[in-house]
DNA sequence: TGGCGTCCTTGATCCAGGTCATTGTCACGA
DNA sequence: TCGTGACAATGACCTGGATCAAGGACGCCA
């Protein structure tokens, strides 16, 4: 697996992989507020820093397989990645899409319950599980704040369920953008354009539908003059208003 | 909303609504391992009975409405429920059922994500979130369980959205059957024939079918006799081994 | 024990989205 | 700047499951 360790965040120099250490990158961490270590103050937070290690992997490359044994949790700092599972004739489930701040790798099972892959290069933070056990019952906030998010995650399953269940290509478009936007506002991005950096393939796999429906989905929401695709995989919300209509089923 | 509290388990005669008590019925709950109450001995679980009111509800009635405030959780002590989400043009996706010992009403949100309804008639223990919230930060235990019973159903989100995107109306099915087979066993019920309480718009709004869709392909599973359908809502499942075959998309 | 309402099944037809095939676009590297 | 390869768009056609429309079964109560 192509996964490369480094120790640093950011752009400092690389180093040689290593567990922990005294200097923690963390409190350099520009988006802690939205990873595990939230709820932790600085002492507290070295102790996470103690047993994190920090990994990069480029686009494409796998960061663990469904069924795989479950030795790490991770936190993506940087990058997309996609969470999906197959069927054993490769037809494929996208079931999420994982930015800066999401958390991944839970699975109360001894083993992964999905495949992840990296949409972009990316850069995560990794913990051993059972060293983040063991800390999780000296913090227990760490734990409610898993539990958060895991409740969070379990409402937008929900809420996917029922765009794969029940809605029709074009209002799973629509709700698949305005997604990308929520999210990438969230963590200060721009909201129109968006950026859309995963492949037709995969926003088909994410939606139930083959790329050619979303392609055409797409080319007849620009004729709508919903969307304008741009250049460098940017998509202008040109009518949020509308979109969001459609999106709710409306 | 047509909820009824009482205060016992089982076929004890009625009383009056109560919160908790100083006899707890809780020491005699048959599937307290399968409750949130599993990690607490008996003098824990005495608090938790404190705070508990045993409700029961008919056949059909809501027991809360998606947006309503989530005030309470939930454990399933009898019967079978569906959660469920609306759009506007009534469009549903049931996004579970649930049976004895399932937990709902998890929420981090002030609201619940979704509707619930029963099945079949149902008791319950019902808890005030606020008051559980307090007992688990006494009880860690507690929260531990919780976020195991979150990450097992994050799990089976995933597996439904592989279903729901991805499989046939065959897959689908003969996937439905094995999960409720499945069930019936963690509860000590008969796997084949297995009860099927829902109706047929219940599993196709479930499953992204129709009721025709449902019904035809019942037909069809029990013309090729890989099921046989019984009266009473009880399906033999007669060909286990081919059944597990197509639900995996062999 | 018969009538009624609800749910289930079956048939005929339709269509959204899938499949198959081709062409267009664009980033990148020689 | 040109060639190349991967991805995106488009067109023609097909099909699984939806829709529309009757019947049929069965439980329940008068």
């Amino acid at each position: 697996m192509a996964v490369f360790d480094v120790n640093h965040v950011g752009n400092l120099a690389p180093a040689v992989p290593r567990e922990g250490g005294t200097a923690s990158p963390c409190s350099a961490c520009s988006i802690r507020n939205l990873t595990i270590c939230a709820p932790l103050n600085d002492v507290e937070q070295a102790q996470m820093a103690a047993i994190v290690t920090n990994v990069e992997i480029e686009a494409g490359t796998p960061l663990f397989d469904e069924g795989e044994p479950a030795e790490h949790v991770f936190n993506v700092t940087d990058g997309t990645l996609r969470i999906y599972k197959l069927l054993p004739d490769g037809r494929r489930q996208v079931t999420g899409f994982l930015f800066a701040g999401d958390f991944l790798g839970l699975a109360n099972d001894e083993n992964y319950a999905y495949s992840a892959e990296a949409v972009t290069a990316c850069k995560l933070c990794r913990f051993p599980r059972q060293k983040l056990e063991i800390l999780m019952e000296r913090f227990p906030k760490v734990e409610q704040r898993l539990l958060n998010i895991a409740s969070n995650e379990l409402a937008a399953a929900q809420e996917q369920m029922l765009l794969l269940g029940r809605k029709t290509a074009r209002e799973k478009i629509a709700s698949f953008l305005l997604l990308l936007a929520r999210r990438a506002r969230q963590r200060g991005r721009s909201e129109s354009p968006v950026s859309v950096p995963m492949s037709r393939t995969d926003i088909g796999d994410f939606l139930g539908l083959t790329t050619e429906t979303v392609s055409r989905t797409f080319t007849q929401l620009k004729q709508n003059s919903l969307i304008r695709l741009l250049p460098n995989n940017e998509v202008e919300l040109a009518d949020r208003e509308e979109l969001e209509d459609i999106a709710g089923g409306f």
